[in-house]
DNA sequence: GCCGTTTTCGGCCCGACTGTTTTCAGTCG
């Protein structure tokens, strides 16, 4: 069982009891629960089988650790039976259209028996919604185009994408009167793999012009709310960005706090409780006197921290960490060497070994490897063995042509479903840079695809694992595979495991990432360019590092050319 | 329901905006 199918239990259990209007912190608890579970690396029914202790878990105490313990060996839960015996099902869904919360939905439901979304809509368009307590011909509007939205099932962004539009805004605003500075907070400052909306926070003198300006803004399909201190709209791409304007002195505050994470900031607040201190958005504040708030240090300075990067800033442990000194000293882009996966005209990339080369000595690596497809991936006109050692000597030849980079000669081996390799180990020999991957036949259960890839990498000549989940983010599910005994797997070889910056894969994942640190498998970060300009994904994938808690240390491609060499041989 | 280097009971982060009101509940982040 899969850790997402019991935090979706806590979840739904928590959306029920708040429609109830049960106590707001048992609520929490389970939505606590929920999060906690489904951010963990390790899988929790494992955990509950081996009679590990569950309660080791933050936000899972008796109750929920014996919830646990009953959905893995029954897979039910009879407190949630209970609970939707009370309440018809479509109830929890209203919850996510947005503007709806348990409140309104009882509301609808005690009053109109609304219980659908399409019941909503019917209710909303044939105005009797307005009858009922504090809702008016507004409200109804709203909603309507709320459920429109919730229809057409716009949600999450990809890193990348909101990056753009990020970078598109703060251009925008910039030019307005009276803006000394302005930033992007929110989990894209967090650098998510995904981003829900973006909030960019400004400093601005009196007289400002940012909130008219804003709203003016060409890409706004809709204004959702326009006030002097916090503006939001929406984008035609569905994309939400919230704009907040804020005193100088808070600058650092309002940063720290619109940053998040959600939970990340509940444990901040809570230290600073304990100091008898309070933060807000506005700064920290010993009774009526401000301590901070200008820089960002400084908030954490007044609890007593360093400084915590906000790529880690999920509760996941970085306060614990900042508290004693521990914090990792994270691997940062001018870190990396070279690039380690990339294709050219010789199968599906775009540009040649020169090009891709040139590029890369202009952004000032050391080396870089080539790596084309193998035979299996037709699609890509895949390399034999024949071809392969043709494109090898031809890399040489350029190598002659081009100084201060290696090129070092590489391929994409693929892993066939047996778990054999697509190509001969006398021709891997001749490669300085193997790497393993899986292309086709997803299908396999996680035993079959995790012995696999476990055989795929034993070979002695493979170096990387490449992408090494398959998941493409927000378009296609992980393939099944034990991820914790591949990370064993992969250490007890010496096989390096990539990071594949791609902003379409981002795999392996953040969390990941962290797992595989912890057990000191080494990392590679590599882009996986089809293009020139898809070398510049590299950010993507040293952000991904960053919020596994890499250090430059734990990545191959900081190494200099001679101590990779060495590093890669097994 | 969870949690604890002052605690096993009594807390649990904090503020802005909207839409409905004429002082505030609900929702969001």
């Amino acid at each position: 069982m899969e850790n997402r199918q019991i935090a979706d239990i806590f979840t739904e259990i928590a959306d029920i009891l708040d429609i109830k209007g049960d106590n707001p912190f048992r609520i929490r608890s389970y939505r606590n629960a929920a999060r906690s579970v489904g951010d963990m690396s390790e899988n929790v029914a494992a955990m509950a089988r081996e009679g590990k202790d569950l309660e080791q878990i933050p936000g899972i105490g008796t109750s929920i650790a014996e919830k646990i313990k009953e959905i893995v060996s029954t897979g039910r839960l009879e407190f949630l039976d209970e609970l939707r015996a009370g309440l018809p099902r479509g109830l929890t869904e209203l919850l996510k259209i947005e503007g709806l919360g348990p409140k309104k939905v009882k509301l609808f439901y005690d009053n109109l028996k609304i219980d659908t979304v399409d019941k909503l809509e019917a209710a909303a368009r044939e105005g009797k919604l307005r009858e009922l307590f504090r809702m008016g011909d507004k409200s109804e509007e709203n909603l309507i185009k709320a459920i429109a939205r919730y229809r057409t099932g716009q949600g999450r962004f990809k890193l990348s994408v909101a990056f753009e539009y990020a970078q598109s805004i703060i251009n925008y605003l910039k030019r307005s009167k009276g803006v000394r500075a302005i930033e992007a907070a929110g989990s894209l400052r967090r650098r998510r793999e995904t981003v829900g909306d973006l909030d960019i926070l400004a400093i601005c003198a009196g007289g400002t012009d940012i909130m008219d300006r804003f709203v003016e803004y060409d890409g706004i399909e809709e204004v959702l709310a326009k006030g002097t201190t916090k503006s939001s709209a929406r984008l035609a791409c569905g994309l939400q960005v919230d704009v907040r304007v804020l005193p100088g002195e808070s600058f650092g505050a309002a940063l720290q706090y619109f940053t998040g994470s959600k939970e990340h900031n509940i444990a901040l607040r809570t230290r600073a409780v304990e100091r008898k201190l309070k933060i807000s958005e506005y700064g920290v504040f010993k009774g009526e006197r401000c301590l901070a708030g200008r820089r960002e240090e400084e908030v954490y300075a007044a609890v007593g921290l360093p400084l915590i990067a906000p790529e880690l800033r999920e509760n996941h442990g970085e306060i614990e960490a900042a508290g004693k000194g521990k914090l990792p000293k994270l691997i940062e882009l001018s870190d990396v060497r070279g690039d380690l996966q990339m294709h050219t005209t010789a199968t599906d990339g775009k540009e040649s070994v020169l090009d891709m080369a040139l590029k890369a000595r202009e952004l000032g690596y050391d080396y870089i490897a080539i790596t084309e497809h193998s035979k299996a991936v037709k699609v890509a006109r895949g390399l034999d063995e024949k071809r392969l050692a043709k494109h090898l000597k031809a890399i040489e030849k350029i190598q002659e042509k081009i100084t201060g980079l290696r090129i070092l000669k590489g391929v994409e081996v693929d892993i066939l479903p047996d778990g054999s390799l697509d190509l001969d180990d006398a021709i891997l020999k001749e490669c300085d840079v193997v790497i393993g991957a899986i292309h086709y036949r997803f299908n396999l259960s996680e035993k079959e695809m995790t012995r696999r890839i476990i055989r795929g990498i034993s070979n002695r000549h493979l170096n990387i694992f490449g992408h090494p989940t398959g998941r493409l983010i927000l378009e296609r599910p992980s393939y099944e595979v034990d991820i914790e005994e591949l990370i064993r797997a992969a250490k007890d070889c010496g096989v390096a495991l990539e990071i594949n910056a791609h902003p379409d894969r981002l795999d392996l994942r953040d969390v990941h990432v962290r797992l595989a640190r912890d057990q000191g498998v080494k990392l590679v970060i590599s882009t996986d360019a089809h293009s020139t300009q898809n070398l510049e994904f590299m950010r993507y994938g040293v952000f991904t590092a960053r919020r596994g808690w890499a250090e430059a240390e734990d990545v191959l491609n900081t190494l200099p050319l001679d101590k990779l060499l060495r590093a890669l041989k097994k």
